[in-house]
DNA sequence: CTGAAAGCGCTTACAG
DNA sequence: CTGAAAGCGCTTACAG
């Protein structure tokens, strides 16, 4: 007798419709049916396909089923670096609600060493993209529209965006609110860290923290700027930077929560004491700028809200593609935390 | 004449590899073995394939493809609240490896408020799945084993891990390695913020921590200790809760860095001087913990290196799924920031 | 070197 | 109510 491979070291291989319907003595589509709660399918059929099915622990092949309907029920989230707080604040609301909504949640990382594939988003696994991170003028939106896929820009915009829709705060207007309040706290000597300029959230906050600064007639230095990517390391750098000059701001705003934190542990390391010394101030709201031992005055936007509302523009937006594009604003706040004061009085 | 649709109002649609046949002239496998590199088509034929692919923006179909070919070059990661620095620090070098190995990431959430719900790691759509989060009875390997879907645990054993390979730090050794630490310190009202008993990395911490502190004789007392979820939270209330009776600890061991930094932040509310007043250690070394403003002092346990060699421990089973089972045990290593020192001398 | 055929695992009209 | 047929978009033997 020949050695025969035993049982038990052939892979398992999981059961398909087919072996559930001969096990029920069924056909294989009216397992399908029985399964998928079709109409007109009697009642103890249904019952001896669901008992066959649970025997053989079936489970539908995803792959067979999409290629007929169509749907995939997965989303794609391009995201960058999830180091930064910011983006898992995002992207876990993000997650919970596609998941309620019957979707699956692909993650895609857009980094500045690994740009996006686009053909990624492309080769028909996905029912539609929320986008998080891109350039103004990123061709990625375009690209979607034209093989039409449904996709939504959160946090973003970019120059075009046919047939998308768009969740973003009001960038402009948090970037005011802050240069108001450093004004309205009495600096004069005001810095900032500003983030890339060729993303809306860089332009915008930006921009609206310079309007307004300008209208309220009060200058922002030449040498209190800095600017880098949306990161830790930009805001660390920047203040070690800044402090090494011998005329140093007392008011810095920096572009998001993850440069602040960053300028937090460099004032922390230079001793230079936070507010007392110097103002800074965030941007989104990141869960950890609450805690304690940053305390960061920062701008909220409700990142869960606009993660939500992301995710259902988008769900609603692959239920019917041909809706026009929408644009959800946020009204963002000041959170008023302990990371600003008014400055010391100067000798 | 009636209305007619226009073409830019139909929602585009993803060209086929017939449509590329039909363009470039050949029959669609034709097509197929162009775009695929497949041996025998002429130099010709391939060109005008790839033109006529270009120019109609083809994106081979992913579901058609992995329904014959049997792979779908996805991976499942199985994680718990991203919010967690623990996950992104895993999570992030999980994904560049495995897309630098051909797969992509597809990301599940598996909480105590939503279970993962197994269904959706068995129904083909996955080559392999990597669980960073199980209890110790968890069925999930199990499953998974018999459905024949490769797997691998990263920093998670569990009881049962039929056919699968896990890589791991020695969690026991690096609990040991504080207990030690403590009691070479001078340390002898020793606390500890323990994580879930269900998990292999909440029992091993603490076993280790535990016997070794036995070993050296110094009592680990019972009204210094607390237990929870391995999150922010539970170090924040723990240290409360601690520090609301008269007598009070010179050192708590924090069964992870998402507990140690609640920690602190108690401590920073309550006023409580670490390291002068309290040492607190964490477990992880989350990138985090290396913050100034924290400065924890911490068991390092290479989650870069471990994530990159779950990821290629998976990709290597996948391409040979008869691999024996495989464990990589990690090194765990002291890695003294400044939230350690003696205890004060007491009156 | 290339085309016609078969088939992966499903769902969905179409008959009966 | 249920089965036989067709087909989603691919890849892969099989002929020629």
């Amino acid at each position: 007798v020949p050695n025969r491979p035993r049982l038990n070291h052939r892979a398992a291989v999981a059961a398909t419709s087919r072996e559930v319907a001969r096990l029920a003595g069924v056909s294989q589509p009216t397992v399908s049916r029985a399964l998928n709660q079709s109409p007109g399918v009697s009642a103890a059929t249904r019952q001896r396909v669901l008992e066959a099915a649970q025997a053989l622990g079936y489970v539908p092949n995803e792959g067979g089923r999409s290629l007929v309907t169509r749907r995939s029920h997965r989303v794609g989230v391009v995201a960058a670096q999830l180091g930064n707080p910011f983006y898992p604040a995002l992207v876990e609301p993000m997650h919970r609600t596609l998941r309620v909504g019957g979707y699956r949640t692909i993650l895609f990382t857009d980094g500045d060493d690994s740009p996006l594939d686009i053909e990624n988003l492309l080769d028909g696994s996905l029912d539609g993209v929320i986008i998080t991170t891109s350039q103004l003028t990123s061709r990625v939106p375009f690209e979607l529209h034209q093989r039409g896929v449904p996709y939504v820009l959160v946090n973003r915009t970019v120059e075009e965006t046919p047939g998308g829709d768009s969740c973003v705060a009001d960038n402009y207007l948090g970037g005011g609110l802050v240069a108001a309040m450093f004004v309205e706290l009495g600096h004069t000597r005001i810095g900032a860290i500003f983030g890339p300029q060729n993303t809306s959230t860089g332009r915008d906050r930006e921009s609206g923290f310079r309007d307004e600064l300008s209208e309220l007639g009060v200058p922002l230095r030449r040498h209190f700027l800095v600017r880098g990517p949306f990161s830790y390391e930009t805001g660390y750098h920047g203040i070690v930077q800044l402090f090494q000059a011998e005329n140093m701001p007392t008011a810095i705003f920096c572009a998001n929560d993850a440069i602040a934190l960053g300028a937090l542990n460099a004032a922390h390391v230079l001793g230079i004491q936070v507010p007392q010394e110097l103002t800074i101030v965030g941007f989104d709201d990141v869960p950890m700028a609450g805690w304690p031992i940053f305390n960061l005055t920062t701008v909220g936007t409700d990142l869960t809200g606009m993660a939500e509302v992301g995710a259902k523009l988008l769900m609603e937006r692959i239920k019917d593609p041909q809706l026009l594009p929408r644009l959800v604003v946020i009204e963002p706040t000041l959170v008023r935390r302990g990371s600003h004061s008014p400055p010391k009085i100067q000798g």
